[in-house]
DNA sequence: CTCATCCTGCGATGTGCGTCACACTGTGGT
DNA sequence: ACCACAGTGTGACGCACATCGCAGGATGAG
């Protein structure tokens, strides 16, 4: 684990606020694993105690329907942690985690954590934070399938990708988000077909320009409007 | 706070797996609340770190959007707790709490509850399950959002309130939601008329009773079977 | 009791988006 | 360099559900 691994570690909510020491010693107990495209991580029913972060490339979290569709939960970058809540409620796993992108991750198991816990009670409370703002964001989403079509979930979907992974180049903010259509639709709730139709709208009209997996965007202040 | 109180109080997550001695001293710091039918116990948009446990009666959270339509995260009853993300994550509360029958409620501010997590870290612990929980819970609703019709998911919040609220009666399951089918049409995300096709629909097939804020469930089967 | 208000029931109409169908394009494998 | 297949782009069509409109019941305040 190089100097970098150690700051995109420390960025996350389980190493928040812990001094110097704390960090080493949790760092000692983390293992790494590495992930190519398309490699799945977990899945879904499986049983499972080990929570991860992100320490390069890009995670998706997706649900399966009885019926074979598919639902994306969320697209995890580095810093970002998953697989937790198996390890706070132990029970399968609800989704299945799969890699985006070739990516590097550490792992924790429950065993090796627990204890740490009980030496540290002020990782709990970052922990409790960590959580409290999840279950902010996925109210918020739930809100908006209800309330905005699917053009506007496709442009919010992709501001926050923008936040998170975008770029500041020449000509506007290079999103390279590695998701197909078909990938972006399961993260809106929506068809393949009517994103396709969503993005070519947007790019007709000059906010942004669609390339492979990514998007140049062009106008962030329309996107932003059209995304309430 | 009577026998029952106390019991009922010890259901939540806040209390469970604490001892004798660590309960009594929680709840003396709790204080109770009252309110009457439709009054709001804060709402969008305020400060607040105050967390609630349901003593008796029912509270929904509501979220508002820009345009005035309402969304209905939750209805809680007896030895649930809510009003919880705000104090966790200190920022403003995204949803509003309102009395749909007349309630008490056991309140506790951040400032009383911080020096117990600190005494007490196996409570952080019960914490951490039950916003996983949450989590769960919250994520399961999103897919049925996406992949499941509007009577589904009618069957589907009748069959989860009838579980919290129903009570055991001569010719079926007596369920006293206390919801206007408005209401529950902002708790299913869909519109009231719609709603209340889904209902006189279930209730012409014999497999349930409708009455003013209640269904009698007649058959809970054929119900979950059309949930899914 | 009486009126106002809230709630329920239900048909008529419109539309956003899913589904289907098919052509085009880019990418990686041998 | 080729082919196969995954991914993209677009139109035609139908349906589930929102919206609108209205009427009949229930509830409760005075």
């Amino acid at each position: 684990m190089n100097d970098r691994d150690v700051e995109v570690l420390g960025r996350a909510p389980l190493f928040e606020g812990l001094d110097d020491e704390g960090a080493k010693a949790l760092r000692a107990i983390v293992t790494e694993v590495h992930l190519s495209r398309g490699q799945t991580l977990f899945s879904e029913d499986q049983e499972g105690d080990r929570l991860y972060v992100v320490l390069d490339g890009k995670i998706k979290l997706t649900r399966t329907a009885p019926d074979g569709r598919e639902n994306l939960l969320s697209v995890l970058g580095p810093s970002e942690m998953f697989g937790e809540l198996s390890l706070f409620d132990p029970r399968p796993r609800t989704a299945s985690a799969i890699a985006v992108t070739e990516s590097r991750l550490a792992a924790l198991s429950h065993s090796d954590l627990w204890p740490f816990l009980k030496d540290h009670p002020e990782i709990s409370v970052h922990l409790l934070r960590a959580l409290a703002q999840r279950l902010r964001r996925t109210n918020e989403n739930m809100a908006d399938l209800v309330f905005t079509d699917v053009p506007g979930r496709v442009a919010k979907a992709l501001l926050d990708l923008a936040e998170r992974f975008g770029q500041p180049s020449e000509s506007g903010l290079h999103v390279h988000h590695d998701l197909t259509q078909e990938e972006l639709a399961q993260l809106v709730g929506a068809s393949r077909e009517t994103v396709n139709k969503a993005l070519a709208d947007f790019a007709q009209r000059g906010w942004l320009r669609i390339e492979a997996r990514a998007v140049q965007v062009l106008d962030i202040d329309r996107l932003r409007r059209r995304s309430r």
